[in-house]
RNA sequence: GUCCCCUUCGUCUAGUGGUUUAGGACAUCGCCCUCUCACGGCGACAACAGGGAUUCGAAUUCCCUAGGGGACGCCA
């Protein structure tokens, strides 16, 4: 009965309110978008809140440039937050409150350890085979005690015995002796609160009801809720999804995919392609492989997450990228071509409207399909080819081409065709030629298209260079 | 070292005791389409980590082993 608790964890009526909380310390990467993702999708398809905290508490490591990363890389991938995000560090005061009344119920306590004890503690512990734990052992002395010059941290009066359990909606139930877990430490000495509670005092002031994160706070979790015991709150639901590992299965390394999700537009890929592929990095719905951001709302629920590990596949995004660039408005593939590109003329844009559908089915990414865009961006003049018969075959192009009075794709496959037929040639030997006239390239989109998309004159007048005159 | 989690084709996965000669996608390799390159279509290759147990029957349940990962901070 304690399996997967599934959507059963959603069945009741109150309001999903799901949440993301990166610390600050860089950029958005591939593993934290999908969990941003995941989070915002429960959300959505509940129709509840997805609230965004910035968990900046360790002021020594976060930055502004880490936060604006962060919302920029949420927002690039399309997943917009409600509310005003919440940062932590501003409850830092609150935070502290509340372990103080703790200490005053006798539910945790101050410690003045030294961390030199507390390192020659985890040390024996090793050494005796046992879990690395501070000993507790201010937990029932008198603060009258303490040395002098020592500023104490608050801990936990965590249960001695007895054990911890809990009913993930990923893992399943999963149950940690309370012996496996010490005293931690909830206010440091210098005052501040730790991860550990200020996580529990927002989540629960925040009104969080299902938190779902990478797997690697699975022990914190059995820590969390110790917490939440010890202030008489009910914890919110849990969902720990296994970690996203690089190519060759070890942890996630910047050398690997570890990257900012702007790394990703960068390199090419969109959104959509890139929120398509992380949504099938753990979660499936059947044997669906490309399915919209609308589909994931509709689709998307816990039971079909699952347990294992999984690695990036860049091939597999690619496919996928190709795919929604094949997709995609060319209006808005026009804008990101010219985000690329400095400044491209009204006509140029035309000509590259006119062309994009064959430019985009030929492109994996934005950067291979902009790169392709410049055979008609750029100001190409071809040279007069050495060979006679390709000079004689490039005449007749030339003179077949300028009769035709309606210069349509359709016309022009007409013509031309008619043209090889008359001549006895295999059409190939009349695109290639035409096609290096007009690119300059052995690979281009299909050769009407091309003429098309430049229109007349301009083939005409390329023609007509190659032919010397 | 201690605790926890995971293990289906190379990769992402479907699969919740019989409908499975284990399905799909990416990659790879063929063929077709064809004005180049792509796209597209068709096909091939390819997996239940190992061992026990339960059962008439197990990829699916249980146990053990092995391998992988994670956690053990006055980081988050």
């Amino acid at each position: 009965m304690e399996n997967r608790s599934s959507s059963e964890a959603f069945n009741s009526s109150q309001k999903v309110v799901t949440r993301f909380a990166p610390s600050p310390t860089g950029f958005l990467h591939i593993g934290g978008a999908r969990t941003a993702l995941f989070n915002w999708l429960l959300a959505r398809h509940y129709k509840g809140k997805f609230l965004l905290r910035i968990e900046d508490t360790d002021r020594a490591r976060s930055t502004q440039e880490a936060v604006d990363a962060i919302f920029n890389g949420l927002k690039w991938l399309g997943l917009d937050w409600d509310e005003d995000p919440v940062f932590q560090f501003s409850r830092a005061q609150h935070h502290v409150d509340l372990a103080k009344n703790l200490v005053d119920q006798g539910k945790a306590y101050y410690c003045y350890c030294t961390p030199e004890e507390l390192e020659a503690m985890r040390e024996d512990a090793k050494q005796r085979g046992v879990s690395p734990k501070y000993n507790g052992m201010w937990r029932d002395r008198d603060p009258k005690t303490a040395p002098a010059g020592i500023n104490p941290v608050i801990r936990l009066k965590a249960p001695l015995d007895g054990e911890t359990t809990l009913h993930d909606i990923v893992q399943g139930t999963v149950i940690v002796a309370n012996s496996q877990l010490d005293d931690m430490i909830l206010v440091r000495s210098d005052g501040t609160p730790t991860f550990m509670l200020s996580v529990v005092v927002d989540d629960h002031d925040m009104g969080v009801t299902h938190v779902v994160r990478g797997d690697d706070h699975l022990t914190n979790t059995f820590r969390q809720i110790q917490i939440y015991n010890a202030f008489g709150w009910d914890t919110p639901k849990y969902g720990h999804i296994p970690l996203i590992h690089g190519p060759d299965g070890a942890k996630l390394s910047k050398r690997h995919g570890a990257l900012g999700v702007e790394a990703y537009r960068d390199m090419g890929f969109l959104p959509e392609a890139v929120c398509n592929c992380l949504l099938r990095l753990g979660w499936s719905h059947g044997n669906d492989e490309i399915i919209s951001m609308q589909q994931a709302i509709e689709w998307f629920t816990t039971d079909n997450l699952g347990k294992s590990a999984s690695r990036l596949d860049f091939q597999k995004m690619e496919k996928l990228n190709s795919y929604y660039i094949k997709n995609a408005d060319n209006k808005r593939l026009l804008g990101i071509i010219m985000k690329f590109q400095k400044q491209i003329s009204d006509e140029k844009q035309q000509r590259l409207l006119l062309g994009m559908n064959g430019l985009k089915q030929r492109a994996k990414t934005t950067i291979e399909l902009n790169d392709m865009a410049s055979i008609y961006t750029e100001d190409y003049t071809p040279s007069v080819p050495a060979d006679k018969a390709i000079l004689s075959i490039l005449k007749d192009i030339y003179d077949a081409l300028r009769e035709l009075s309606d210069w349509t794709e359709e016309n022009l496959d007409h013509c031309l065709h008619v043209l090889a037929a008359n001549k006895e040639l295999s059409f190939g030997k009349i695109a290639q030629p035409l096609r290096a006239v007009l690119s300059g390239r052995k690979i281009t989109p299909g050769i009407f298209e091309m003429l098309f998309a430049f229109g007349k004159d301009e083939s005409l007048k390329r023609l007509n260079i190659a032919l010397g005159s």
